[in-house]
DNA sequence: AATTAAAATGAACAAAGTTCAATTTGACAG
DNA sequence: CTGTCAAATTGAACTTTGTTCATTTTAATT
């Protein structure tokens, strides 16, 4: 049997969606360069012309996962109303929100690192795209650093929550980490405007 | 050419201090059966009678990480007085100092959590040893969910600093940062003693 | 109808996880 | 010292996967 002749930019985005299936049910381990090319009903070869490697293909799914990522969180500081808390609540809900609905897709953005030092920079501009985001949802609440710290730590328990690593600890609402951390982060920060640094313990 | 026979007890820490080489070399992805068979001049068979299977010598590396955590933490809180802010500095440092200076091993903790779930405990133990560790350290200074979200807030800097995923953003100073979320999340946890829920905005 | 560049193909190679029948070892019995 | 045998070791073989690339097929143009 013969495959017809399709152009590019049609069967770009099909490799892409089968990938994301892919990664949805098992994570980056059952993504596979013959799974991929029978399940769009084209050959391996086909794949690597489109995308390089298989690194390629995932770094095409990670753009896609930022690019929604990006959406999702919009229409939620869109919704939040003006107050920089509850913007930056809702954002950090909607981090946990998308990590928890689509794990493994939230796990390939972290996986991997090297993979994604492409010879392009678009996932680069996507990452900074988000930050520019946060920066604007906080509404110059707080020092960049300050932001950047409280990001972090929200990024923190929705790792451990997605990662399921908290055995010995009791179940773990994450939603409700996230909220004392961001009400603890802003109320934090504040108090500790002009502090001079505090003394430091020895490692 | 014949191998003599040598007690399990004996190989089983020689595979796994070639694995911690390898990892520490190149990550998860630099480990394979064949190549720790040949580092440690015995047949990849043999490491599958010790070990069942490549899982089994990835969950023995990390229990090994976990105790020398437990260690190094143990040192660094002893060594901090008594104020429970400068105990919990100081476990936070030990914590980014481990990853920073082993950053494949301690991102294999992360990775392939499926193959954690071994059918013995030893590593949930571990991994609780951890936690009683900081509760230990914190001395009742916070409620425990605000201690776990603290200690989740401090894993996330170290995340995204030894995954080096921040592009956008400028050079990141993680120390600043880990003692920046300490010290506000002592300031602010306390601020927020019998706060009633704050507003939440919807997803 | 002939030409031809782009696209698609899939056989083939290398590397890696895993299995297991056959072999080797060393302690022990006679 | 020699024969026995369970435990340990081995490595060939099988499977799966990433990757390459010479060959074939397609479809637009002449």
């Amino acid at each position: 049997m013969v495959k017809k002749r399709r152009p590019h930019d049609e069967v770009r985005p099909a490799v892409v969606a089968a990938a994301l299936e892919a990664i949805a049910k098992g994570g980056l381990p059952a993504l596979s360069a013959r799974g991929l090319a029978s399940a769009v009903d084209i050959s391996v070869g086909t794949i690597y012309n489109l995308f390089g490697d298989l690194d390629g293909v995932i770094r095409a799914v990670n753009l896609d996962t930022l690019h929604r990522m990006y959406q999702q969180f919009t229409t939620a500081v869109d919704g939040a109303g003006e107050k920089p808390e509850a913007r930056l609540i809702a954002l950090a809900d909607a981090y946990l929100d998308f990590a928890r609905a689509a794990p493994h897709r939230w796990q390939a953005l972290f996986q991997y690192r090297f993979a994604m030092l492409g010879d392009d920079d678009r996932v680069g501009t996507a990452e900074a795209d988000l930050f520019a985001l946060l920066s604007r949802a906080a509404k110059g609440t707080g020092t960049p650093d300050a932001l950047r710290a409280l990001w972090a730590a929200v990024h923190g328990v929705v790792d451990l929550t997605v990662s399921e690593r908290l055995r010995g600890m009791t179940r773990m609402d994450a939603r409700k980490y996230v909220h004392l951390i961001i009400r603890a982060g802003v109320r934090g920060f504040a108090a500790l405007e002009g502090e001079p640094e505090a003394k430091r313990a020895a490692p």
